[in-house]
RNA sequence: GGUUCCGUAGCUCAGCUGGAUAGAGCAACAGCCUUCUAAGCUGUGGGUCUUGGGUUCGAAUCCCAACGGAAUCACCA
């Protein structure tokens, strides 16, 4: 980093004296050099060509040799090839670098401030009727990486949810319960309480069929032909009907329907907090549609006092986006009930009363592209100020190898079933590995088979790019081995224990760890590897990865530069020794680099909310 | 049909604010544990970066078109 910008002064200072040109900085192009060529930074000089008025290889020439004569203490030689200037950058530099990134406590971080601007984040937004699935899993992983990425760009961050706690979903479960449930609940039954209000929603979706089944048969018997059959019975079902009038109940306020539906979302909300519990996130404030809802509702009355929308005859509110290129938009039915958009103008209402919120990012599901698109001009036009910059934090689809996964084939990959066997299988991995976990206790056994088996399935979902649909195969298992989570932990662990030996040979009464790795300040001569090179250089790339995440809303940066790292790190670990190098000079220097990849791998692997164990 | 997104090795993915011979992992094959944790390391094979144009000294990357796939365009949420 500071080596960067010293060169690029060095650079454009050389081109000035050269050629008598001043070029900005942004096009000085530094690039780390490929490893097949000797040296540290790459200068292309191909920009120049127009000031120096002569061939590339001439130029890079003459800026080179400009460098290591005018500051030879960071430019200690280089060599051209082709339109490239590879600078070799003194060791001197690179000792110092680490010792800074060693000294820099919130390495790679901004700090939050009282004048840091706020940022909202919603994710998970979940609904009532069902458990968790894979995709919920992949949102709240997602949302969770952000909001610790948006933090460490200096963002104020408040981490919200909206639960979708009303309508006719939920009426259905309820429905279902009351008929069939013979009074069960999540103690009588030992079922997780977001599991038996699924269950229920399952069972009233299976009569619900046979009963439009049956009562389609018999109007086609009747002779009407199969379309019209089933729209009767759609409108004739009982089952349906029956819904239909508990939420209307629920609408006016009806006691009995009210206990009930507060009584099953509680169980809901329980087994949420598990499976949230489980994943490792958390939020800040949550809101319930069930509050939101009807504010949703005057705040489109008030625009359309304000001739903002429309009502047509039939008594419907709209918004008309043509002049935006979109169509036009329902906000309110006929009947006065409101619909999806209504509510999310509502909880954006609650929110700004609540919260100075500069930004507001959502993180949805990209079938949701569309009424983001429509949410954001909305609230523009009443007046939200964020509500034009609005940020759809779309992501793609979990597909399985046949498509996407559907509740009635049965092929849904429950978020609770899937973290249980991700343990099971971390497990059952470092079983096979005694000799390293020996006499520890069952306790931390059991901590780090939770850590790993999250730790796998956390960085499979987060180090593809969100917006692409991503692919799970529920008969492969994921991965410990190769770019994965547990391969960046074990590297974790790895040094984790090399530091731990290292620290039992030192005095007692110092006791503080990091103390003792720091790098001697002075009476360090240098004579590094270009291995050792290429590590102090990754981990000064963090502070960029940390920033790249954040202004692209990118988290699978960090993960990719997370990985890069501990390979990195396994290179030099295999090649040198560390605590049996002879050379004081060159072991302090090693462990000091052992202790910063340690404290980036912590960082980072933090940002994305997966935990490193201090041995596996 | 309109809009948006995606297309890179057999498979899963990086690389995309233009730079050198396009990288990892998995799978396959061949090696490395009496030495700091082998969940590791090294090597071999594997590519028309969907296709065709354009811009440029230079294109996987930017622009246009075509092809293929996904999402969406409801008085569902």
């Amino acid at each position: 980093m500071q080596i960067e910008k010293q060169l690029t002064a060095g650079i454009v200072a050389a081109v000035k004296a050269l050629y008598g040109a001043d070029v900005p900085e942004k096009m000085v192009q530094l690039s780390a050099t490929k490893k097949e060529f000797e040296g540290h930074l790459t200068l292309v000089v191909f920009p120049f060509l127009k000031m120096s008025r002569k061939a590339p290889e001439a130029t890079a020439q003459e800026i080179g040799q400009h460098l290591v004569e005018n500051m030879p203490e960071v430019a200690a030689r280089f060599n051209v090839i082709k339109g490239f200037l590879n600078m070799v950058i003194a060791d001197e530099c690179w000792i110092s670098l680490l010792a800074e990134i060693q000294n820099d406590g919130h390495f790679g971080l901004k700090p939050v401030t009282e004048e840091s601007q706020l940022v909202m984040i919603e994710y998970s937004s979940p609904n009532t009727n069902k458990p968790l699935h894979l995709g919920h899993v992949r949102n709240n992983l997602l949302g969770w990486a952000l909001a610790k990425v948006m933090e460490a760009n200096g963002y104020k961050v408040v981490k919200t949810n909206i639960v979708n706690d009303r309508g006719i979903h939920i009426c259905k479960s309820m429905l279902a319960w009351l008929k069939w449930g013979n009074g069960e609940t999540p103690e009588s039954t030992g079922k997780k309480g977001d599991h038996l209000i699924g269950d229920y929603y399952v069972a009233f979706d299976k009569h619900y069929r046979a009963e439009l089944k049956e009562l389609t048969d018999k109007f086609m018997a009747e002779g009407m032909d199969e379309e019209a059959a089933k729209e009767r019975a759609e409108q004739e079902s009982t089952l349906m009907q029956e819904a239909r009038a508990m939420l209307v109940k629920w609408e006016q306020n009806d006691t009995e329907v009210r206990a009930l539906w507060k009584r099953m979302n509680d169980w809901v909300y329980a087994g949420f907090d598990e499976t949230y519990r489980a994943l490792g996130v958390g939020f800040d404030k949550i809101y319930y549609e069930s509050q939101t809802y009807l504010e949703g509702k005057s705040k489109v009355v008030e625009g359309l006092e304000k001739g903002i929308f429309y009502r047509r005859e039939d008594g419907s509110v709209w918004a008309d986006l043509t002049k935006e290129g979109l169509d036009e938009k329902l906000l309110l039915r006929s009947d006065g009930t409101s619909v999806y958009m209504t509510q999310d103008i509502g909880t954006a209402k609650l929110r700004y009363e609540d919260y100075p919120i500069d930004r507001m990012i959502y993180v949805v599901g990209n079938e949701q592209n569309y009424h983001f698109q429509v949410l954001s001009i909305l609230l523009d036009k009443l007046g939200f100020k964020w509500g034009k910059d609005l940020v759809h934090f779309s992501y793609g689809m979990v597909e399985l190898p046949n498509g996407k996964m559907k509740s009635r084939e049965g092929t849904v990959v429950d978020a609770d079933d899937l973290i249980e066997k991700m343990i099971t299988d971390a497990r059952e991995m470092s079983q096979d590995k005694v000799n390293k976990l020996e006499g520890i206790s069952e306790e931390e056994e059991t901590d780090i088979a939770r850590i790993v088996g999250l730790g796998a399935l956390k960085y499979f979902i987060l180090k593809v790019d969100a917006r692409k649909n991503m692919l799970f195969n529920p008969e492969e298992s994921i991965d410990f081995n190769g770019n994965t989570g547990p391969f960046i932990q074990y590297t974790y662990a790895r040094i984790r224990s090399i530091l731990r030996k290292a620290l039992l040979n030192t005095p007692a009464e110092d006791k503080q760890e990091s103390a003792q790795l720091m790098l001697p300040t002075s009476g360090l001569s240098g004579s590094l590897s270009p291995k050792e090179i290429v590590l102090i250089q990754r981990l000064a790339a963090f502070g960029d990865s940390v920033q790249q995440a954040g202004s692209d809303y990118n988290v699978s940066v960090i993960a990719n530069y997370c990985y890069d790292l501990a390979k990195e790190f396994n290179g030099f670990y295999h090649d040198f020794q560390i605590l049996k190098e002879p050379d004081e000079q060159k072991r302090a220097v090693r462990l000091a680099l052992c202790e910063a990849v340690a404290k980036v791998i912590k960082t980072g692997m933090g940002l994305l909310g997966i935990e490193v164990p201090e041995r596996m």
